[in-house]
DNA sequence: CAGGATCCCTAAGGATACTG
DNA sequence: CAGTATCCTTAGGGATCCTG
């Protein structure tokens, strides 16, 4: 039942919000991120309802996330599994982020941290612009791409991004 | 109402779906980020009731992501803002890459996007290590940073993470 | 194993009215 | 302006039972 939101407005972060803005939505991103295909392993793991968890699996489908695969094991039973798309696999930094600030502001728990497997350094989630520099929050506007005509930045004045 | 869930599990991204989980609370962050700091405007441009903006702000706040600052205009009468703090400002990479999702995958609705200020590039979020690599989806590794010992790396048996 | 159907509970959130 | 209080609706989600 948790059918993609239609009525997400105007700006990105809504829209994104819209889809994997659930706990157990942006859960089952992060086991399907993890490697999950099963509908019983997401089940499980994220610590779904069997319902819940059909619900957020064809919602996710919908939406372009994951792709619903039917496959059969060696003339066994037909079963389905669920893998990431590019556009799930985009999500990815901001999987990555929470995971960072969660583990960051962690209460005392004992925390996870992630690690590059290559190189075994920590992983961190970076805001970089196409010129290669680090961006700080301050230096940054928003600006419109439209096909008519390209608005300059404009921070002030934002009525209902 | 919508306190912090403290039943936010073991999992970072649990712990910070707990807090930012909801689309008023993630719109209220982001409101804070472009440098929106009175109750009004908060209520007007996320698009809430007063009551969620009473609720959001609060529960922010005893998060640690906001902080409420009573301040004064030359004699008169006393306001509140509210302020990012380090923990909220640390929460702009999740920003990003939402907007940055959002708009890369919008339906056709005219997008938006996000520049920096000094060179007006386009702005992205990207996944590092700090041995500086650029990494991809499937060169992630979860390792338990704990006290006692430090565990390596553990992708399968994973359990209620 | 992979769900669908039903029932019920709780949390998020809007609307309206009121206050320092 | 910056909220609080009350009421009500909806969506998320658990539990249980059932099916191909």
């Amino acid at each position: 039942m948790p059918d993609i939101n239609p009525a997400s407005g105007f700006c990105p972060i809504e829209k994104a919000m819209g889809v994997v803005g659930s706990r157990n939505a942006m859960l089952t991103m992060r086991e399907a991120f993890y490697g999950t295909t099963r509908f019983d392993d997401f089940t499980e793991r994220v610590g779904m309802s069997a319902a819940t968890a059909a619900a957020n699996l064809k919602a996710l489908t919908a939406a372009g996330l994951l792709e619903r695969r039917p496959y059969q094991l060696h003339g066994a039973r037909m079963r389905n599994e669920y893998v990431l798309t590019a556009a799930g696999t985009d999500l990815m930094p901001v999987l990555l982020g929470l995971f960072d600030w969660g583990a960051k502001h962690a209460d005392g728990a004992a925390h996870l941290g992630l690690r590059h497997d290559d190189c075994g350094e920590a992983i961190e989630v970076q805001v970089t612009c196409a010129g290669g520099h680090r961006v700080r929050p301050e230096e940054v506007s928003i600006t419109l791409i439209a096909n008519k005509h390209k608005a300059t930045g404009a921070r002030s004045d934002h009525n209902d991004r």
